[in-house]
RNA sequence: GCCCAGGUGGUGGAAUUGGUAGACACGUUGGACUUAAAAUCCAAUGGCCAUUGCAUGGCCGUGCGGGUUCAAGUCCCGCCCUGGGUACCA
């Protein structure tokens, strides 16, 4: 009787479900885990293999811990707010909740074949009224809160208020926008409406008008993270710069905890160099410049203010206020045509022009504040408005985009630090010695970096600063299927809804299309105002709203009167292991620890980086098959004949006149190839354009494919998607297939042929349990000596393994240990027993099943962890392999316990080791223990 | 361009601390069982070469070229290639 899967497996998911298995509550008797699977958005097309690969090895790693007796959260829900949902509903009218549940259900019976042990009572969705209540709670705190600069945290908008009556903004020094000076007088006289617009400076959501990143196809704005390349990431629609008015949070308050946070969590390298770079921290010097014959200064910002004897010209950006200012009149015709053209080039032209370079004279001068040198102002778009001040001192010896415009405008260059070649390139490198620099003069580069700050401070013309490139996220998205603002307007000015008022829930409205008018579709809503009447936000909040602080709902999902208890909090902290892919690194999570962060300033939560250990799967790619078609014709020739000759016969058949005709590849279906070898048939049915297809087949008779490695896509005909294997093959197999497959956070690709080998792996181990007939077949025996070898040594390799997250190698270490124990014919309850636990984190059903059949209750979820005993994996004698100069020639068994004299002595005499020796003296004899001999002769 | 990760059989990969390279599996080949197929089981399988009684031995081999070491897939230097991030960030 062979394992029947499809009997046993529905049998325990049907288990679990019903009693709750995974069901966990706070428990002060047992330590707490948090593992985290990172929130799918439910779409249409469902799972392909390549999306349970982290959740199969997160719950491998829950199971591991609940066994390690840990309590384990271990929860599931869904982002189900987002585009694609809507763009269906704009195409068909379909309501995008009624999708999304569609999705959702079909997401949760994929999910639920696979036997995850999800505590499924707690599962979140974005897009429900209790849960968004919560996002909606967190928007207006943080636009009831500002950003203290000196204690770096968050604080009530309150004190800011308080001080504002007191000594108006003159002690302030707040993470901002750019306001001036008021006094206490000044704050005290003001009416409403200009109090309110003043706050907004200091707000951590605030309203703003803003260059965005508009989406014209998509009708929204975007946010950095979510566009590439001058693209949408999503949909891959073009994007242009616009001025908006746009809600904001202020994360750029938060970069520096956000980039000293990095060195306190696990993650891997990579993805912290990511949002490192993201966060973009620069060390250097704001510089003001005075502008000849003008009031007005220039602020600069550099990295490099030991340069500064060598700026030859300044450059400010397009967008510069400056530059309508101080243009001269014999110059403005060109440069207001420069920046025309330069405001109105979508991101995508400027992106494509880049070698390209332009600029315009704006006929102004500058003076150098340590020079006093008059140097020539130019505006030109490499120049970017949203960085630094949007103006630099341009220094061509020593910075290469400076460099090649001084070059193309033929502007002096002028060395000021020693060590390159001028006339040959710029000299960027932080080394060398000042030159041409006056009072800098002999310095090296950073000692003259700290001099020229400690200068232009005395001078009261700069002074050391820091730079980000780090953006504050746009929050408003033009878009209907999102959460709400709890925010009305009452003379125009934006109001928080109090908080009794949430949920703000999401009105219906009869069209998902912006108004004639170009408003956002919550425009169309019918009575879309407070009871008072005044208008609420007809703009939404964007995907990452829901999903910045889903993982702490999940700790008291169904709480309504506060987002999650103190005690909750104060016992699950924070989320021990997040598993996800790495396309969230600059989005979900910069803004959840952004979101953490704030909340951990307000003293709801308890740990300032909300995830421990962050481990990113690798993508699973697709393997494609491919046809090769004869130019030309409906005949296909197998790949192992594409070096051979057409026979007479062949030519005729194909209708074509040459031995090696030239042939187009043509993917076809994965699915109707096996190991390689093409379906025919199939293949003649897959498409009407191929019924009538003709084959050139090898001398076997087969038609063989070639294949390519490349994404898993649709339009490439290589999904293989779970559910199919499932059914062939069983959810156990699956789930440890897929972790056999390499190594979690590797790329790699998918062969459906290897699924095989782990099907007949779990066949095998079911037999070990079983007689010919299909009956248990345990004995009470003692086991033999091997035999708890086998499993201690299994038992060693695979906790080591799981720990470090190698569930690959766990795989193959399962293989070996039922290798063996069917090699020694084992039927011993002490050696079985224990195996079906410990492999029932990889396959639980099968684990289940026997775990039952051994007499046990309840599940084999909640047994204990067997125990490692090194007393069974001792051995007293090793093989050791025997080397001459580095080259293993023989082994020789040897006792460990062999003092070193006696194993050299053992060596010498061994007769292998005469031919090396050819009668010479070993120069030197090395013996590690337990590993090698090395004999140098 | 800059930053990061990685290159091991026909394929996925193993080698955790410098110590027997290629575990485990796929594929391939041969064999057993079967009327046949499927399933299952057994054996071989990095390349080259030599002798041959199923066996034995030699040389080469972890992207390429150097180096350190008794010993290098692993450490150091230089180069090539692949994947990812980023892109006038001053």
């Amino acid at each position: 009787m062979e394992y029947n899967f499809r009997e046993i497996e529905k049998k325990w998911q049907n288990y679990w479900l019903e009693k709750k298995s995974f069901k966990v509550g706070i428990d002060h008797q047992k330590p707490k885990y948090y593992v985290l699977d990172m929130f799918p958005y439910p779409s249409g097309a469902g799972l392909h293999v390549g999306h349970p690969l982290g959740y199969i090895a997160s719950d491998i790693f829950s199971r591991y811990k609940r066994l390690k007796g840990y309590n384990v959260l271990h929860p599931m829900g869904y982002d189900a707010y987002g585009l694609p949902a809507e763009q269906y509903a704009i195409q068909t009218g379909q309501h995008p909740a009624i999708t999304t549940e569609r999705n959702i259900k079909r997401y949760r019976e994929q999910l639920d074949q696979i036997g995850f042990s999800y505590d499924w009572d707690r599962e979140v969705r974005t897009c429900d009224p209790v849960y968004y209540k919560w996002t909606q709670w967190t928007f207006i705190q943080l636009f009831h809160s500002w950003f203290n600069n000196h204690l770096q945290a968050a604080e009530p908008i309150n004190t800011l208020i308080e001080e504002f009556e007191k000594n108006g903004n003159t002690k302030v020094n707040a993470a901002c926008g750019e306001i001036d000076k008021f006094t206490a007088e000044n704050w005290n006289s003001w009416d409403e409406k200009q109090q309110q617009e003043t706050l907004m400076y200091y707000r951590l959501a605030y309203l703003s008008d803003t260059w965005v990143n508009w989406c014209p196809e998509l009708g929204t704005v975007l946010a950095n993270d979510e566009v590439k390349e001058g693209y949408s990431v999503r949909g891959g629609h073009p994007v242009v710069r616009k001025l908006m008015k746009q809600w904001s949070l202020r994360v750029t308050a938060y970069a520096e905890r956000l980039l000293q946070g990095l060195e306190e969590v696990d993650w891997s390298e990579s993805l912290k160099e990511i949002q490192r770079n993201w966060i973009g921290k620069s060390e250097g010097a704001s510089v003001n410049f005075k502008v000849s014959h003008h009031e007005e200064e220039i602020e600069v910002f550099t990295t490099r203010p030991d340069t500064l004897f060598g700026a030859t010209f300044m450059v400010l950006a397009p967008e510069h206020e400056m530059v309508e200012k101080i243009t001269k009149p014999e110059h403005r015709e060109k440069v207001d045509e420069y920046v025309k053209m330069a405001k109105n080039r979508s991101e995508r032209e400027r992106m494509a022009e880049v070698k390209k370079i332009t600029g315009e004279f704006t006929g102004a001068y500058a003076i150098n504040p340590l020079s006093n040198e008059e140097i020539p102002i130019w505006v030109a778009d490499y120049v970017l408005a949203g960085y630094g001040t949007g103006a630099i001192m341009a220094v061509p010896a020593h910075d290469s985009r400076d460099y090649a415009f001084a070059n193309h405008f033929n502007i002096p260059i002028r060395e000021v630090v020693s060590g390159g070649d001028i006339s040959r390139g710029s000299y960027d490198a932080k080394e060398g010695t000042l030159i041409n620099s006056g009072f800098l003069n002999g310095m090296d580069v950073s000692k003259a970096i700290k001099a020229t700050i400690d200068k232009i401070e005395e001078l009261g013309v700069g002074y050391g600063t820091v730079n980000f490139r780090l953006r504050d996220a746009i929050f408003s998205r033009q878009r209907y299927w999102g959460e709400p603002f709890p925010i009305y307007y009452k003379d125009g000015i934006p109001y928080a809804l109090s908080e009794d008022k949430l949920p703000l829930e999401l009105p219906e409205v009869e069209s998902f299309l912006p108004t004639e008018t170009g408003e956002p579709p919550l425009a169309r809503a019918k009575n879309w105002e407070t009871e008072e009447g005044y208008p609420l936000e007809t703009n939404t909040m964007p995907g990452f709203a829901g999903s910045s602080g889903y993982y702490l709902r999940y700790m008291d999902p169904r709480n309504d009167k506060e987002y999650f208890s103190k005690e909750a909090i104060e016992y699950w902290r924070d989320v021990d292991l997040y598993i996800g892919g790495i396309e969230h690194a600059t989005g979900h999570l910069m803004y959840a620890r952004f979101w953490n962060k704030f909340l951990y300033d307000l003293g709801y939560v308890v740990e300032e980086e909300p995830f421990k250990k962050l481990v990113n799967q690798g993508m699973i790619q697709g393997r494609s098959n491919i046809v090769y078609r004869l130019k030309g014709t409906n005949t296909f020739i197998s790949k192992n004949r594409l070096d051979t000759d057409l026979t007479d016969e062949e030519m005729k058949k194909a209708g074509v006149s040459e031995r090696r005709p030239e042939v187009i590849p043509m993917h076809a279906d994965v699915n109707i190839v096996d190991n390689d070898v093409l379906d025919t048939a199939a293949f003649r049915n897959w498409r009407q354009d191929l019924a009538e297809a003709q084959f050139i087949l090898d001398d076997e008779g087969k038609y063989v494919c070639g294949y390519e490695i490349e994404k898993m896509s649709k339009s490439l005909y290589n999904v293989v998607n779970p559910d199919d294997l499932i059914a062939n093959f069983g959810a156990d197999t699956l789930r440890m297939y897929e972790m056999f497959l390499g190594p979690l956070t590797d790329s790699k690709p998918w062969d459906t042929k290897g699924i095989e080998g782990v099907y007949r792996f779990i066949r095998k181990f079911w037999r070990l349990y079983h007689d010919n007939n299909g009956n248990l077949n345990v004995t009470e025996e003692e086991p033999t000596k091997e035999e708890f070898k086998v499993l201690h040594k299994t038992i060693q390799k695979v906790e080591d393994d799981i720990e470090r997250l190698s569930f690959n190698t766990a795989v193959s270490a399962f293989m070996i240990c039922a290798n063996e124990l069917s090699d020694l014919k084992c039927t011993k309850r002490a050696i079985l027993e224990p195996l079906a636990v410990l492999i029932s984190p990889y396959a639980p059903h099968i684990a289940e099943e026997l775990w039952h059949k051994l007499g046990h209750r309840p599940s084999v979820a909640y047994a204990e962890f067997p125990e490692f005993k090194k007393e069974y994996v001792i051995e007293n004698t090793f093989n050791y392999p025997v080397s001459f100069n580095g080259k293993k020639r023989f082994e020789l068994e040897l006792p460990l316990d062999m003092p070193k004299e006696e194993i050299e002595k053992a060596v010498l005499e061994a007769p292998e080791a005469q031919k090396w020796i050819e009668g010479k003296t070993p120069k030197k004899i090395i013996i590690v223990p337990k590993r090698i001999i090395n004999v140098v002769v």
